[in-house]
DNA sequence: CGGACTTTTGAAGTAATTCAAGGGGAGTGG
DNA sequence: CCACTCCCCTTGAATTACTTCAAAAGTCCG
């Protein structure tokens, strides 16, 4: 009598949360389990959106990339988190590609028999609708970011937002818990990753951040906060 | 018998297009007409979300403010789209602000009833879902355009994405058809109304545009989709 | 210990902002 | 109907934040 395994992980993802068990059973029905080393490609940018991951351990990284080859960053995905939304939202293409940063186990299921399952299942269509605001609302507080904010200030809130999503306290302070370059910080802003480093560096010489090769410790959350809000100014 | 007229135009709307017949019958139950001039505040950031609109007839623009009154447009919206998407995505507070651009009609119901309607009738969730995911991957593009792109080629994109939504085929070209300043073309691209202003003067002497007082008309649309593409370059 | 990748820092260049002033249109009120 | 006023738009000049170019040093992995 005891259940798949799968279907209590599945209950604390962010699609499937507050789901009826009979729903449940469904799903696990048609999922599957794959892994993906840190540097795989998850799924592609423009590739018809085939499959929904929820993941299940692991860190992804969800880039779009422009005619000319230029990438940012959309977002990082975790534990308990769907990477392919598209069949959520009815779309056929994914607008970006997802990639593993570190070694990660994702629960895969085909689109069309989710689909056919959200529609004889509000709640999931609910949390799917809440899941895709939650993000929306996300972009619209980035996009303003990006268009009125310093390069500076920008770097501080994607650390601090970074930092809440993935950061895990230890003696020296904050610490994001997955590999994140000069580059990959750029990505995120909108900036390159010389200015990426020299920011970093300027903080670093002030004890906030306390960085190396792909790790970053935000030392002082609460300087870097007056820095996201102020500018630089607020030394102390 | 004849049916609430307000049943066909829901019917139509993003929202509730392809939603059965007794499920729509609902939402009329609740729903109310409300009329905003242009100018007019139909909701504003940071209050609670209580009512969810469906455009009629006119024009909306989003905004989003930061704690610093910097303002950047989110998006227009038009007859059929939703203004205040909030209570579909489980959020209690609006995360921006609605005017209206021009007099406009709106369909109005309260969240709380919508949001039980929503959860008997998985369609609504689905179509829910569905704008929300478009709005999101809008915001994705616009996203790394602006952190990608220089500003002529921005701005070029927003004229462009503004003709494909809101555009009217005129003897001059394809027309905008709400009012849209120098500013507000500056706040959806990340900019000043001053470099806005220069570019639409450059383009205008290419014969590629043709404004006035919050008035744009794209006289070559694919000479302007050449820059959106290339950068300034081609000028044939 | 070689080699690839990441980071740092300096110097030059530039796109776009900021500062500043003036001009034009539309609507209003006398 | 004309003048006044309020917006909105334009354009020049100065400034600057950031990029781009360039080179070197550090760090991890096999």
């Amino acid at each position: 009598m005891a259940e798949h395994p799968d279907i209590d992980i599945l209950a604390r993802s962010e699609l499937f949360r507050g789901v009826p068990l009979d729903a449940l059973r469904e799903v696990q029905a048609v999922a599957f389990r794959k892994r993906f080393a840190a540097g795989d490609t998850v799924l592609r940018q423009d590739d018809t959106a085939a499959i929904l991951y929820v993941v299940v351990v692991g860190r992804l990284r969800a880039t779009q990339t422009g005619l000319d080859g230029q990438q940012i960053i959309i977002r990082y995905l975790g534990p308990g988190e769907v990477a392919g939304y598209t069949p959520l939202s009815g779309g056929d293409v994914h607008p970006g590609t997802v990639v593993a940063v570190d070694d990660s186990h994702l629960i895969g299921m085909p689109s069309a028999a989710l689909r056919e399952i959200m529609a004889r299942h509000a709640s999931i269509a609910i949390n799917a609708a809440s899941l895709l605001g939650a993000r929306y609302r996300d972009l619209q507080v980035r996009l303003r970011e990006l268009a009125t904010e310093k390069v500076d200030r920008r770097i501080a809130h994607t650390l601090l937002r970074l930092a809440q999503q993935a950061g895990r306290r230890t003696a020296r302070g904050i610490e994001i818990v997955f590999p994140l370059s000069r580059q990959d910080l750029a990505e995120m802003c909108g900036t390159t990753l010389h200015t990426v480093s020299r920011t970093l560096s300027g903080w670093e010489a002030r004890g906030i951040v306390d960085s190396g090769r792909r790790r970053v410790v935000i030392a002082k959350p609460d300087a870097l906060n007056d820095v996201a809000e102020e500018g630089q100014g607020g030394t102390g």
